[in-house]
DNA sequence: AACCGATATATTGGATCCAATATCCACGCA
DNA sequence: TGCGTGGATATTGGATCCAATATATCGGTT
């Protein structure tokens, strides 16, 4: 949430209290572990050695796992263990394909509705983007700034959705960051989009949250499309 | 897949080889009851009569029940077990929303791609809609529709989250098709759709799609909203 | 008679145990 | 020397067992 996570350990031991089961605890503790890049795509996850991390026994470890596997951040193969599941370039356009979908979708239900205070919050987040550096905290910036504009759309669905895939797309964004440092141009379109909505059009800024999606997506894709065996984040 | 699913235990017996894992084999078993409504919102889940049931104990029960809930088809109340997600017109509209914005996208991503057979193949599965009386099979037949369109989008996860919200569709519209009857527009503008994709026109298909879905998602919308207290499929 | 508390019961959450399957390595054979 | 086969090992999948929590029941008290 706050501190950069170092190390798989540190995820573990501070906020276990936060949750009524440990199953609950070790989900959300693996799951923060793969989409910050944490645990990187493609490794193999023990349950056996999970479970002494997290001072549990394997079946906590084994239903979280089986959680993450239907929000397709591990695949399981049968009695062989589950994986972080790899990144690619054609996973990376998927996710575009998705977003570019749904954010406008949630933008425009929650335009009308967001309020004073979501518009100065977002406004915060792009300066605190402009100041941090760090690859991981980035990422939560960026999807911190997008979530406020689309939160008040209601639509639990939608927006766990949105979320699910912004975060999933972190994941990419940390990755290009790392290798390319930050691309000015996307903080400028964050304060265009921010613009549209204090102007309460809804058309342009959607038409700039696709355009926004659209661009990442495909510099990302073309960047892993070069280096494609690099297994990380 | 073919049959009218009767009740639980007839989904059980049969395709039980079909699975490697007995965890693989109850979540399938138990999202297609949940989806077709042999198991109605609400419904509280006990593990140990699941497992009779399905001739397992009760660890692959819970391995399953907790994909399901990541997917949202169920509940988990900590020490009181899980219950099938009620629905509501609130879900109905949220569940529209995605809809209305993801399977534009997959269409205007397979369109192109789309073969004379995938044609033919919506063509049929739109007579065998006008024949159908069932509701349950007229949901299968709704969907494959659909998703014939779709499939050759690539991109496997937009086509799996379509999918998912397609058949989380489904539970609405056999619970209206049930009360209402089949509504005959429906099936023009499956026509019409097909029609444009034969034009390869790919505006109008999409513009066709998001109209189909929000007309479908208001009328049962309103249709939930005057009957809100009816517990079912 | 109604309400509050304690106890009993049911059910889940977690740990341990056993079985089944896959991988790895050594050995034998061509 | 290379390949295939067979057994040892590691790891998962599934079953059973125990503990913790919630609900229901019953009794007591005002």
């Amino acid at each position: 949430m706050t501190q950069p996570p170092a190390d798989l350990s540190s995820l573990i031991a501070r906020n276990r209290p936060r949750y009524r089961t440990a199953t609950e605890f070790v989900e959300a503790a693996l799951r923060e572990a793969i989409l910050s890049g944490v645990l990187p795509g493609g490794l193999p996850l023990r349950q056996e050695e999970l479970a002494t991390a997290f001072g549990v026994s394997r079946m906590p470890v084994r239903e979280a796992l089986r959680q993450l596997e239907a929000r397709a951040l591990v695949e399981f193969h049968p009695h062989r263990g589950a994986v972080v599941v790899e990144i690619s370039a054609e996973d990376s356009a998927d996710i575009g394909a998705i977003r570019a979908a749904l954010e406008p979708a949630a933008l425009r239900l929650s335009l009308p509705h967001l309020t004073a205070t979501d518009l100065d919050l977002a406004e915060e987040l792009i300066a605190e983007m402009d100041a941090e550096a760090d690859p991981g905290r980035m990422g939560e910036l960026n999807r911190r700034f997008h979530m406020t504009l689309y939160a008040r759309a209601g639509q639990p669905r939608l927006l766990a959705l949105t979320e699910q895939h912004l975060a999933a797309a972190d994941r990419y964004l940390r990755f290009q960051f790392a290798a390319l440092g930050y691309h000015p141009r996307s903080q400028d379109e964050h304060g265009a989009l921010l613009a549209a909505c204090r102007r309460g059009d809804a058309d342009a800024a959607c038409a700039l949250v696709v355009q926004h999606v659209a661009l990442a997506s495909e510099q990302l894709t073309a960047f892993l499309k070069d280096r494609p065996a690099t297994p990380s984040a």
